[in-house]
DNA sequence: TGACAATATGAATAAAATTCGCATCGAAAG
DNA sequence: CTTTCGATGCGAATTTTATTCATATTGTCA
């Protein structure tokens, strides 16, 4: 699927993606023609999904994140699709267990937290919640280890 | 802190990030020379924290997620550093109440997924540990909604 | 009104993106 | 072993973008 030097492109991008082609050319000892066409095929393939900017969310008013356990009946579609549609939750997760769904929030205070939460319990499905307030984020990443000195966990 | 037309970028960028500056000029209808100036300031302010591509995590082996409520002796910041320096853990939270963490990973399979939890145990001040496998993941995003119509949750 | 700070503009230049013809390499077929 | 073919890299040429900077505009406050 994919050899060292798309790791070493995926390595640099996931690091600094706004970074010009030529500069990623450049460290991987490329012309960038080869490195533009190396991301594209890394694109088409779907390995590449996007690129975003991340946003500091207490800027936004969103400082507060929680995370809802949500015991519902069974594990109802309709329950999940009304969870993703609240504008707060950033995370539904259909989970194996009793708590059927896991659902990450964001929102500005305790207030706006409440409100939420109160949207979440006449939901469809919806038999009871339980909520966990997250103090402080020690860490939160999104990126893929790809540091494997080993081919294991790679795609030939 | 930020004003309509900063939204407006933002917006884009939180779309495409990996998008040309001057595309950007053209749809917010600016010079492009303001638009670099005003992602700049952005970005010198904390507002952008920065740039990231999204991986596919499938394509990687880490097809797999999971959420583990980690009990432990009060809040042992020891704990979260442990925690947070194992590769598959995605993130950490500090949360209120006797579960004192919880936890995200991201593994290949059960059998990796069993490892870490094997490796989560013993760490210090470590109680006990639930665990939710995740089945389906319906939403997963980090965007923050910029689309309010009034004033509300934006810094003047 | 006048001064000042912040920000926009447009032109000029440097840098980057993109295209494309050609070369190279490796695998599979003859 | 040679040929063919597909994939990929290279480098030159061209278009587009980034970046800088002098100048203009705007809004605020004294």
């Amino acid at each position: 699927m994919f050899d060292e030097i798309d790791i070493h492109i995926l390595e640099i991008l996931q690091e600094k993606a706004r970074i010009p082609n030529a500069e990623v050319a450049r460290q991987v000892g490329m012309a960038p023609s080869a490195v533009l066409e190396r991301i594209r095929k890394l694109e088409e393939r779907g390995i590449i999904e996007g690129y975003e900017v991340r946003l500091n969310p207490a800027c936004f008013h969103q400082g507060l994140s929680a995370f809802v356990q949500v015991e519902a009946d069974g594990t109802d579609a309709q329950t999940a699709t009304a969870l993703a549609a609240i504008a707060s939750v950033q995370e539904v997760h259909q989970v194996v267990g009793p708590d059927g769904f896991l659902v990450k929030l964001r929102t500005a205070d305790h207030t706006t937290l409440s409100r939420i939460l109160q949207q979440i319990r006449p939901l469809p499905g919806v038999r009871s919640i339980r909520t966990q307030v997250v103090l402080e984020t020690v860490k939160e990443t999104r990126r893929v280890d790809l540091t494997e000195p080993n081919g294991n966990g790679r795609n030939s």
